[in-house]
DNA sequence: CATGAATGAGTCTTCATTCAT
DNA sequence: CATGAATGAAGACTCATTCAT
């Protein structure tokens, strides 16, 4: 999947300096796009919060395309590894217990920056290099379905792929979905739903 | 929620005229967003391939906004009573027949305009009055929360509302996963996959 | 030869109004060319001179490019036009009398807006849609080849096509350079001499 | 012609390793300009592409102009030097032997590197200090200029700098016009031909 | 009511050049 | 003197919307 010209990004910083200027544009985006939303973030505003010229900010990011697709890469990042190290963790651990914890770090995950997250999901388009907001889901798939091989006698469902694939993205929906809706808390009893759900289909044979 | 000026169609098309100028602008931009997107379309292309002076498109519509909101309702209310007809009609149906029927019919829904659903779910940005995107869930939601409230005896989850969110949400974002995702098709199997995973929510005591 | 998208006119003016407007923006482009030279003339320019919205610039004209590419093909239209007007008037002439005219003319031809004429050759690159410049010469050597063809007998050279290339060329940079150079009279002598220096080609048998 | 502060070489390369700089920068600058052409040439391109900082490129030269400038002084040096050495050569030849080979090392001269000699004839605007392109035909001119002098009594034309003219810019224009021309091959017949009218002009009386 | 010409604020992006390290 | 990060003026172009006819 080599990226196009358009959206990978110019030259890597070498010197000190300059990694803390594509920081600074990283972070602007993520405010400014906190605040006033996806439509209203334009590259000269991203400069300016960032403290850093226009031409600063061309000389790393050919387009603005590109900032928002390397902020998602980092969410999408910071996201995956944080369910990549606790599904490890809990290898071994029973299917409930694996499941619960499995919702839990996602609960968690998309409480880094709840706010960021929805406008990522609701504002940004998925086209071109922005599709990698799909990544998220596809890598969880991923773990998911490498735990699953562990568990296959434990688990009614026989095609794993399907399997996989209908748990992360109920899991993930799921949460999005509570996260953006203000009457529906995402608590205790939230958390256990999900993981009913997600562990009646894996074990109760219908 | 009352519409905003700026998103209300401007005035009823009463004569036949109008209606067919209507019907026009939003052929035309189903047509134009399917083809090139949600970024490429702008009210003068819209005009134009709906053989409308772009003066004319405005007595219709006030905003560019209003046109796609307009589109996202028709298509959100077609969607749903799709849906509602048929929960109404297996009312009396045993849970496992009514939600098979339902996954059935929620496919159809999405099986009627498939590119346009995606077009509006991936790139349409769900802010200002474009959030009635997410009306389809809730509608669903709310009739799914009826539905079960005359099945309460017979499953499970004592929170109604939860549970009616859990399935609707759960139901939607995989249909849209599956729609979305070409190495997976959507058949026989995924359908029956759907199935379960609805029902053994509602009914294993887990 | 179809002219790419980004420079083929967008629209042709239909209305009184808009055919102003185009004739608006490519006199106010001449005017800067002749002004400021190629290289400061800019669409904002342009549109404020021209006492027009850069939008509606944007309606007739795809690019910067596509405005000087217009105003090129006119003024080689007019260029042209005269050139052949007058070899088809002297087609009976005798040859000494054809060419003496074709010079005539040829001056007079550069003497229209010769300071456009000559930001146009000087400064314009000819890359694109500009090639067009290279039109004026590409046309007139036709003209002289048609030309040449009736006075085969009374001509030394045998390869018309040639000829034709050597004298539509000689002619044109000539008076080109002449024109550019102040130290230069284009007077009697060097209308003489330009004469002399075609004529002898086409008859002295070296 | 004094050079302005913005084109004269900032300093005068001493040092070897200098010397290999200004080399290596102009030796990139031709070949950006051969494979993009004038308007993509930019001073970071050329720099990278020299293996230079763009700090020590502006060590070297004030600005992009003063670059190009010295490029378009090195070619026109490289061509009259070859021209005047074989003018000087042919100093006592009978006319018709010295005009054959001044069109012979005309046309090599156009030879050495035809694509860059286009490029900057077709693209590079003749403006400021890059007028310098002229001086190309301008020293043509005088070196014939005095070579007439001495066949003053061979030739017909009395006006010896205005016959200087003529056949400095009929030869440049043909040979120019010949290259570009992908129909017109530079071959014998050519160089017959273009001797031919210069010959023509000295010595036939009309 | 239809038309389509006109508007202009707003955005992205480039590139010659400077300057801190 | 070399480096390359930073600068920012400048310019091309789009498109939602208005308004004269």
């Amino acid at each position: 999947m080599p990226q196009s010209e358009r959206t990978k990004p110019r030259k890597l910083p070498q010197q000190e300096r300059s990694k803390e200027t594509v920081e600074a544009i990283l972070i602007a985006t993520t405010h400014i796009l906190v605040e006033s939303g996806h439509e209203s973030t334009n590259t000269n505003k991203i400069a300016e919060r960032a403290g850093v010229s226009i031409g600063s900010l061309y000389q790393y990011f050919p387009s603005k395309e590109a900032i928002i697709a390397a902020l998602i890469e980092r969410h999408a990042d910071s996201m995956t590894c944080m369910i990549e190290a606790k599904l490890l963790d809990k290898q071994e651990a029973p299917l409930e217990v694996a499941l619960r914890e499995l919702v839990k770090v996602c609960i968690s995950a998309h409480t880094v920056n709840p706010k960021l997250h929805q406008v990522l999901i609701k504002q940004v388009p998925r086209v071109g290099q922005l599709e990698k907001l799909n990544d998220v889901e596809k890598r969880v798939q991923a773990l998911i379905r490498s735990y699953l091989e562990t568990q296959r006698n434990q688990i009614q469902p026989q095609n794993l792929d399907l399997a996989a694939f209908m748990l992360a993205h109920s899991l993930e929906s799921l949460i999005h979905a509570a996260a953006a809706e203000p009457s529906l808390a995402v608590n205790e009893e939230f958390e256990q739903e999900l993981t009913a759900i997600l562990l009646c289909y894996l074990t109760c044979g219908l």
